[in-house]
DNA sequence: GGTGGTCGTGCTCATATGAGCAGAAGCCGG
DNA sequence: CCGGCTTCTGCTCATATGAGCACGACCACC
């Protein structure tokens, strides 16, 4: 035999082989008869032209997961789960996706929480439209933060949150209050009261909680709905805040960015979230990605609902921007995961 | 059984068995433990999805081939033998490609031809780089159409065919003649010269030809090498001449354009390239699709080597293209080529 | 309400495929 | 030229998979 350029053969012949067994689907032994080698042989060079990713097998479907990212990313999170779908160019299509993705996992997620915790906001509102009605029985749910009592158009929140229970045949709990109020005694009286204290108790006692997170820009529902001003997101955003959770501004190391604004912040407090055993996050598109990363490498939820694009980008080099703002050593006492640079 | 939007679920499963067996790749039956389905339903599922195209194996590699393109080409227009090889965005490397292909095919085509007639062009020349030294033993090659002996490049004609003969450790012998001649007379009289008649019977005994087409615009190598001038190429056209193969021009329909130019050229004639047992045409990118068809509809090679896009061109509706291109005349045949991304 | 047709299901069985292994074939420093 | 090394080859055998079949559910039309 002429000992020649055996690399290249073997590649040439490797891919004649994926032609006909992926394309013609002809059998590993009639390929083996027509490349006049045996059929271990074929076997062998198929297993290279996988491994070599000369054969790309790739599931094209609206509802597709990224297994893959799914693993790595709850390995190296320490997540308790997570879903991937396909990102679509589109963005408003990427919200779509993502929120029946985040609807499809609560459907299935067992065990079913008894009571559910629920912020609010267009994801979260889009979530609940993709529930199927009657998505499971009896789950009552409880919003977790104030609602937008405020906004231009009004009942958002509480639609979210009935919506999702109705689709449940379950109660919905409204939390009857402001998100941030201007003063913190009048924040102090209002979680005081009877009524919005019991809701904050029941709140605290829920078995799952469902949310989102907002950008630190001007964009932000709390802009929408009043409770902050241009001025407000832009002296936070000086503070290093990348976006909020449950309404209050974090930075991009999981702190609290305005410790006094997050005191007139009525709601469930960051560490309650943490702790919780199951808090699902649904989050998608490019802008969210700085808040994400604050959240899932701080051990803020424990399941996340996401894009390819966010999951990737959670997953490669953390960068430039966090090292700037994390060289304290809070990080390695809130951060669950380390990063490797591989 | 809630008998509720079956379909969809379906669909579903599909995907979700696809990911599985494709992405993680587990067993069937493992799925089926999964999914809470036989592993014979799996099965089932698996076949649905690739039935509807919601998973898709591509075989990403530039040697890659499209069998079933090929097969359609064969079948459609009674072919020997096609090859189609994916076509890259960039078209250098498109035509590198296709010349790569052809030079594949004429190493491994059996029989080996005792005597290879070939025309000369740019493609031609980079079939004949392609090929690997010692790709078959004593071939000799002899020149099927008139040499390029006014180019500003001289000698491309002459070193193509002494390439390939070279590298088969065969004899080349050269058509020592302009392509076209001025005078009717005088083309007559050198294809009586004893030297070139007789080069003129070999080529008819060639075994077999290797052959590429221009298209008809003032990019031709004939206005290049200063056989045309950019007015005989607008007469061409306008005479519905789509391009030429080995050096006479042709309309959409198969025949002679300019029966009177046609007659000053001196080489093969295309009866004699329709009745040869194996003429292989090589063949590739966007502005040839017109010269391609109508060499490929009239039965003017028996072996094709193109580009999938030239292929699918081929394949879908002759209709309006061809319509169009004759009548804008000029405006399409100065226009160099357009590269579209279709 | 019967009755034939179509569809989906779970099976048996033949076949295709991958794991694992023993021997052959290069490859290299003595 | 030789032993030790890795790499490649062709095999045996267990397993995964697809074809084909019989049965039951469902549906439409009488």
């Amino acid at each position: 035999m002429v000992p020649a350029e055996t690399a290249a053969a073997t590649e040439l012949l490797a891919v004649r082989a994926a032609e006909l067994y992926y394309e013609e689907n002809k059998t590993q032994d009639e390929i083996g008869a027509i490349l006049r080698v045996t059929r271990w042989k074929v076997g062998r060079l198929l297993a290279q032209a996988r491994e070599r990713g000369i054969i790309r097998i790739e599931i094209v479907h609206p509802r597709a997961r990224r297994l893959a990212l799914e693993r790595d990313l709850s390995a190296r999170f320490g997540l308790k789960d997570a879903v991937v779908v396909p990102a679509p160019a589109d963005d408003a299509e990427l919200q779509a996706r993502v929120s029946e993705a985040a609807a499809d996992y609560l459907v299935s997620h067992r065990p079913v929480p008894r009571l559910l915790g629920v912020s609010w906001g267009r994801t979260l509102h889009q979530v609940a439209e993709a529930l199927p009605s009657g998505w499971s029985t009896a789950v009552n749910v409880v919003q977790i933060n104030g609602g937008v009592s405020l906004s231009k158009r009004p009942g958002t929140a509480a639609a979210t949150a009935v919506m999702i229970a109705q689709k449940a045949g379950g109660q919905a709990t409204l939390l009857p209050s402001p998100a941030i109020l201007e003063r913190l005694e009048t924040k102090k009286a209002i979680e005081g009261d009877r009524t919005v204290g019991g809701v904050l108790g029941m709140a605290r006692g829920a078995s799952a909680y469902l949310y989102s997170a907002g950008v630190a820009d001007t964009s932000s529902v709390h802009v929408d709905s009043g409770y902050l001003t241009p001025a407000d997101i832009a002296g936070l955003v000086e503070r290093g805040a990348v976006g909020d959770v449950i309404g209050r501004y974090i930075t991009a190391d999981g702190t609290i960015a305005d410790p006094e604004l997050d005191a007139r912040t009525l709601g469930l407090g960051l560490e309650e979230l943490r702790a919780a055993a199951t808090s699902i996050l649904v989050i998608g598109g490019e802008p969210k990605h700085a808040v994400a990363r604050a959240i899932v490498t701080h051990g803020l939820c424990s399941v996340l609902v996401t894009d390819e694009h966010t999951a990737r980008a959670l997953l490669s080099e953390p960068g430039d921007d966090t090292s700037l703002r994390a060289d304290t050593g809070l990080e390695s006492a809130t951060t669950a995961s380390r990063e490797d640079a591989s």
